[in-house]
DNA sequence: ATAGGGTTAG
């Protein structure tokens, strides 16, 4: 039975009404009613019950009647469109115009905004592209409108030239055309055109309101542009834009963002209404500017005094606070709070705090709270892996990795800044090639940072001109590229050409910084060289005005000691203007040992033992000094004080990489699958290393066994192992790389030169201070390291 | 308007 007229408009009078008030209990109400009593759909009843849930939000309710409407209106259809353009999904809106289209119904200039937003949102540039072509076959294209959101399109999109062209051709343009321009620019980071654009539009009567200014503040931050913000400042003054929230926020994060903090928290302070994103932004910039202090008070006043909810935005810069603070027990404590307060974790907060674990050095931790997270992201990969690597775990950074790529998630230029320093610390140097060849195929390959952390990666894995090839081939060079490639040379003990490369950095006019000293220093450490040690040390602070640390004080002495001026290297110790510590002294026990001086060495020991037991490192060394001086029961003794303190000696462990698996091996290893063949090769190699002159040194042997047992033991050394089962696997005369993580053995670094002339090949030993290169009988190193 | 992961030294 078709519905009574005055039924109808009964109904339609009633839905009006709601539609006014948006009441969705009356809307449901008068639905269910509607349903009961007709059996057709009307089809204008149909209409105002989708335009009243429409207008209750109830996207979901809209589109079922909608589907159910015979011959929607294009009014209907614009909608529809909008609601999805502005609540989402935003292809819903893209894929109702396409069937608005397929339906014979011509949109008009009013569907084309929304539907032109959808494809912003979602950067959907094709779409985008295909829905301009239909604009101007309708001839809308110069509707102020449907232009307008050509040019929000495009300039969302990164395509300016097409957002300026379209621009330009307006005949008529109006503050919300030019703000969509500006917005672009801003968006891009174009802070000078954006800046240039707004001067333009007042030359042309056109007045910026406070969204123009909303939208250029954020790259006038990122520009730190002060200049800008402060002009834009006094504009929103003199308009009286400063009052509202949205501008004093974007005021206030745009003053923080140019560190100063004092102008921002200014504006904070005076703000007549505060919101959680005025808290968040405050907060955010005294974390970016390392003020924790002020940061974590303000936290504190947020949620205790204010009674303010924190945002996840808010809750993730405290988490950074905690991080950089290393404060574990804060960290935990808000990632409680965070679950008591349920639902706010989301994959941007997850990420942090997975972060905040790795940094705190509780890895362990991490990789449970990574496990458990779902779902993952590449982000969540990056951090993961990067964590890792910064806890000494390459391997599992790489297991992890391989899983990412099972896993489908494409890894991102920053996970690679995490897997290459993955390579670097294995010296996996066909992981290290594998992913150059991806950084290329993704385009990654010439940026910045990448070509960084590849320097470092080649030359960590024995490829110093791959090192200079990445160098030179670069387009931008920061500070950290000359760094990286100056300690690539030193620790290859190419000093000069460490030097040459300093002098090349000064030539240009650049600013060394504190690091490139540490660099140098440690260069000039490895090679020998005194004078310019000490030339560059003396000018370091007298014409760069670089304050001396700790750090240059012990290349400082690692340089005298290794020459065997350890008077001079001692009499430096004490003169500095801040108490020695464990390392410092380490370094000075360790050209004790090599220039065997037994008092020194004894004297700095105690030192080290009354600063506390910082590493095993020390001990091994003194009870070094003492063997190789024949004082057995004194070395003897050492050993058991280690013991007594509780400490165990790090056991040594080498490794290989052969066809891209990493093997590895640690003293006396009886595991490897290859075992009795290793052994053989090694028996064999000593026989004839003996013929040549080879006495194995026994003094590096504390056990008190016969001279003939202390030669196996040596010979089942960590890094000799690894050699052997590098001659086994790779072709006659191929290069050998191995890597170990301590400091190479005595015993083993002349073991080695023989055993380049035996098998007739380059043999490189990796140690946790440098490389050495064996070849034909010799060692780059000079025999000091 | 606020927003997650990152390169160099020891």
């Amino acid at each position: 039975m078709p519905l009574r007229f005055e039924v109808k408009n009964n109904y339609l009078h009633l839905l009006e009404a709601c539609i006014q008030s948006k009441s969705l209990t009356e809307a449901k109400k008068i639905h269910q009613h509607f349903l009961k009593n007709t059996s057709n759909a009307d089809s204008s009843v149909l209409h105002k019950l989708t335009r009243l849930y429409l207008s209750c939000n109830q996207v979901v309710l809209a589109r079922r009647l909608f589907d159910e409407i015979p011959n929607p209106s294009v009014i209907l259809w614009n909608q529809i469109i909008r609601a999805y353009a502005w609540n989402g999904p935003f292809d819903g809106a893209i894929d109702l115009y396409h069937s608005m289209l397929h339906l014979g119904v011509r949109p008009n200039k009013y569907t084309y905004p929304f539907v032109l937003k959808a494809c912003s949102g979602l950067l959907a540039i094709e779409d985008g592209v295909e829905i301009h072509s239909h604009a101007k076959m309708f001839g809308l294209e110069s509707d102020v409108f449907v232009c307008t959101a050509l040019v929000d399109f495009y300039a969302k999109c990164g395509i300016l030239v097409e957002a300026q062209r379209l621009f330009s051709s307006m005949s008529h343009r109006d503050v919300v055309a030019w703000n969509a321009m500006i917005a672009g620019c801003s968006l891009y980071g174009l802070c000078d055109d954006a800046v240039q654009l707004i001067m333009q539009m007042q030359e042309e009567g056109i007045c910026p309101n406070s969204s123009t200014i909303v939208g250029v503040l954020p790259t006038v931050g990122e520009a730190k542009a002060l200049g800008h913000g402060k002009a834009l400042h006094g504009y929103c003054v003199r308009r009286s834009f400063d009052n509202g929230v949205v501008v004093g926020t974007g005021l206030l994060d745009m003053y923080a963002k140019c560190q100063c903090l004092l102008y921002a928290r200014k504006i904070f302070d005076v703000m007549g209404v505060r919101n959680e994103v005025s808290w968040s932004a405050m907060i955010g910039g005294y974390v970016a500017s390392d003020c924790m202090k002020e940061a974590l008070e303000l936290f504190d006043q947020m949620i205790l005094k204010d009674a303010m909810d924190p945002t996840p935005v808010t809750l993730g810069s405290v988490l950074r606070a905690c991080a950089k603070l290393t404060d574990l027990s804060r960290g935990r404590k808000l990632h409680c709070y965070i679950i008591k307060l349920g639902s706010v974790l989301d994959i941007l907060l997850g990420n942090t705090l997975l972060s905040m674990y790795a940094k705190c050095g509780v890895i362990d931790d991490a990789i449970r709270f990574f496990d458990e997270m779902n779902p993952k992201d590449s982000v969540s990969f990056s951090a993961i892996v990067s964590g890792c690597v910064q806890n000494g775990n390459a391997a599992v950074a790489l297991s992890i990795f391989r899983m990412m790529q099972l896993s489908g998630i494409d890894p991102d230029l920053t996970t690679m800044l995490g897997v290459l320093p993955a390579c670097s610390h294995l010296a996996a140097l066909q992981h290290g090639f594998c992913s150059h060849g991806y950084l290329i195929v993704r385009g990654f390959a010439t940026d910045t940072l990448i070509c960084n952390a590849l320097i470092d990666m080649y030359s960590k894995c024995g490829k110093i001109s791959f090192a200079r090839e990445v160098f030179n081939r670069m387009d931008r060079h920061d500070i950290v590229s000359w760094n990286a490639m100056i300690i690539g040379y030193g620790i290859h003990g190419l000093g000069m050409e460490a030097l040459g490369l300093f002098h090349d950095l000064l030539a240009l006019g650049l600013k060394p910084d504190d690091i490139t000293f540490i660099c140098l220093l440690s260069s000039c450490s490895h090679s020998g060289l005194v004078m310019e040690g000490r030339l560059w040390f003396d000018a370091m602070s007298r014409d760069f005005s670089i304050v001396p640390r700790m750090e240059h004080c012990i290349c400082m002495v690692d340089i005298l000691g290794r020459a065997g001026l350890i008077d001079e290297a001692h009499h430096f110790i004490r003169n500095m203007p801040f108490e020695p510590d464990v390392r410092i002294w380490s370094a000075l026990l360790s050209a004790c040992r090599i220039h065997k001086n037994i008092e020194l060495g004894e004297e700095v020991s105690k030192k080290i033992q009354s600063l506390g037991p910082e590493s095993t490192g020390n001990f091994v060394l003194l009870s070094n000094i003492y063997s190789a001086a024949g004082r057995w029961d004194d070395a003897a003794h050492i050993r058991i004080t280690q013991k007594d303190w509780g400490l165990k000696k790090i056991p040594g462990c080498s490794w290989i990489e052969i066809n891209g698996i990493v093997h590895a091996f640690v003293g006396g290893d009886q595991s490897h699958l290859q075992l009795s063949q290793i052994n053989r090769k090694l028996e064999e190699l000593l026989v004839e290393m003996k013929r040549l002159g080879y006495q194995a040194e026994c003094s590096f042997v504390f056990q008190d066994v016969e001279e003939e047992e202390k030669e196996q033991i040596l010979l089942y050394h960590s890094e000799k192992l690894a050699i052997a089962f590098g001659i086994l696997n790779l072709k006659a005369g191929r290069p050998i790389l191995v890597t170990k993580n301590l400091r190479v053995c005595g015993d083993c670094h002349t073991a080695i030169k023989f055993m380049t002339l035996i098998t007739k090949r380059e043999i490189t030993v990796r140690d946790a201070n440098r490389f050495h290169h064996f070849k034909n009988g010799t060692c780059n190193c000079g025999d000091f390291w």
